[in-house]
Parts: structure tokens; sequence; C-alpha cells
DNA sequence: TTTTTTGCAAAACCTTTGCAGTTGG
DNA sequence: CCAACTGCAAAGGTTTTGCAAAAAA
């Protein structure tokens, strides 16, 4: 799966919008479902799938495989998206919550979320070279940050 | 390893070079190495573990476990690179022979070299926003391709 | 009731590690 | 000869899949 059919971005405020739209689109709403998306809307940051099964119903955590199948079904949905931001697992997080994009330190590991008017620039100097119109929010932009680059001097 | 320490990169024109600056650095040079970097110099493109494996001896293919050690070995003395450009395998190159960045869409697939020339526009960009020293060598810049573009209005 | 979803178990996939034997220098 | 390297086997971490039982609508 290299290539993403992505889904239109659903923006949900709460629990009970995700769930309104979970339904809206056909799908159920199990408890294991809920559970994931309280998860979801309780992380502070792109979590791993692991950290949403053990922040999902705390000790009840749900089987890891209903958890990727959940995060599947919510990001085919528009409803939640994945990030790689290094060589780890991937990391999910509701569409709404999502960065426009990602910038993280290939030295320190450091990582920062970056604003749509920052990324424009960056944007515009890929189309105007590639062709391309650039997302830096699956795979970030990578780097050395400021700090780490004095340091290799 | 989120984290890399690149070493100077090594450049090599061909198997014999390439084996001289192996015994430079003090590392042996074994049959199964010999043959890792005969499949580097035979590979055109960035390729997996396994691919390299397989090319490297034909039938006689050596351990995975072998070829990994023996990559990670390489790439540690500065003569091979490995590359990230989508969910797959880690993608292996001879150091010399990888381009300055890849773009890749993430719609149709399709991946392009990018010259340091058509970089530095992109990477004056990121340093003017974010103050970082960007480098697209070992995750892409992912984006739609001008034709993906097209067939999403 | 019917279709979706779940949990469990097993496997797939990529990569790393331990170890005892082999080989390069 | 001795350290480096190998193959094999086993395990690690992440994610997927098959299936029968449970639950949503």
């Amino acid at each position: 799966m290299t290539a993403s059919h992505p889904a239109p971005t659903i923006i949900a405020r709460n629990v009970d919008e995700a769930v309104a739209a979970v339904r809206e689109r056909g799908l159920r709403v199990s408890s294991a479902r809920r559970l994931l998306l309280e998860a979801l809307f309780a992380a502070d940051g792109p979590s791993t799938a692991d950290e949403l099964a053990a922040s999902a119903g705390g000790q009840t955590a749900s089987d890891p495989a209903s958890v990727y199948r959940n995060l599947e079904r919510l990001e085919a949905i528009g409803l939640v998206r994945h990030v790689h931001l290094g060589h780890g697992p991937g990391l999910y997080a509701l569409a709404g919550s999502l960065a426009d994009g990602y910038v993280v330190c290939d030295a320190c590991g450091k990582r920062q979320a970056a604003t749509s008017e920052q990324l424009e620039r960056v944007r515009s100097a890929v189309r105007a070279e590639f062709g391309f119109e650039s997302a830096f929010s699956h795979f970030p932009i990578v780097g050395l940050c400021p700090e780490c680059t004095k340091g290799k001097l």
C-alpha cells in the first residue's frame, strides 16, 4: 500500500460528532470503536496503535487486531490519518487534529508541527521545481535542526 | 534508530575500488561481502535487502542476516546508504549512486530522483521557514505528481 | 435477523540477535 | 593463529488475516 486513497477529511469536534460521522458512513459504533475514538480525542499528538489500545478502555485494552482494523476503517472514511515520523511504528491521529506537516531532526529526534503558512513556501518551491503538489503530513521534512546544525560545524 | 550518524560518503566507481575501500577501513572482504558489492553495482536503483541477496550469487543467495549485517557495516563506513521511499522495506544503494533526493507520487507511486539544483530551492525555503538543514535523501518529498494532480480536479 | 465487528490465534513481514563453526588476513 | 565473518535458527516488533462467536442495527 504505497499509494493512499485519502478520503475527504472529516472534522469532528468531540466523540459524539465522531460517532455520528461513523454512523453516517454506515459503520457501526461498537464499544471497541467508541473507546478508540475516545482514546484518539484524549491523545495529545499522533499516537501508536499500541498507545491507543492501552488508552482505550484502560486495563480493558482491546485487541491490537481490532485497533488496527478500526484505525484502517476510520482512516478510510477520513476521520483518522496516520503519519510516519521516523523508523518506528506508524502514528495515528484524528484527521482534524493533524498538523499540516511535520519537521523532524535527524540527529536529535526533535519534531515540530508545521503551519500551513510555513509550508506554503516549501510547497511552492516543490511545485516550481517538480510540478508536484507536495504534502508533509504523511512523511515529514527531515533534516538537522538549528542546534544540531551548529553541532555539526 | 531514528537518528542516523552518517559517515562521510565513499565513492567507489567499481567493485575493485569498493573492495579496496572496505579493506582500508579494516573490514574483511569475504565472498558474501564481495557478492553483495557486486549486487550493489549491478542494481539499477535502490534495492531491498532481499533483491540484493537474490542478485548476490544468483541461486547461491547468501543469508538475509548476513546481507543485513553487511549492509549495516558498509553503511557505517559510508559506502552504502538506505532510503525509505514508501511503506515497504528499506532500500539500499551505493552511497555514490544515490540521488540527492527523491520525489514520489502518493497516488500512482511514481518516483523520481531529484538533482541538487532542484533541491536547492526547496532546501532554502525550509531553511528560511524552519531553520532546518533539510535532506530528502532518506525520506522523499511526497505529493501528487502533475498527472495525478490533474486527475484529482 | 442479518451483517458488521470482535477476540483470539496464527501468520506475514522485515529486521535483529545469539551462537558455534568457518574463513580471511 | 585470531579476530572477523558466516549460516542457521530463533526471536523481535509491527501489522495482517482467518475464523467462529458476539453484538449492533
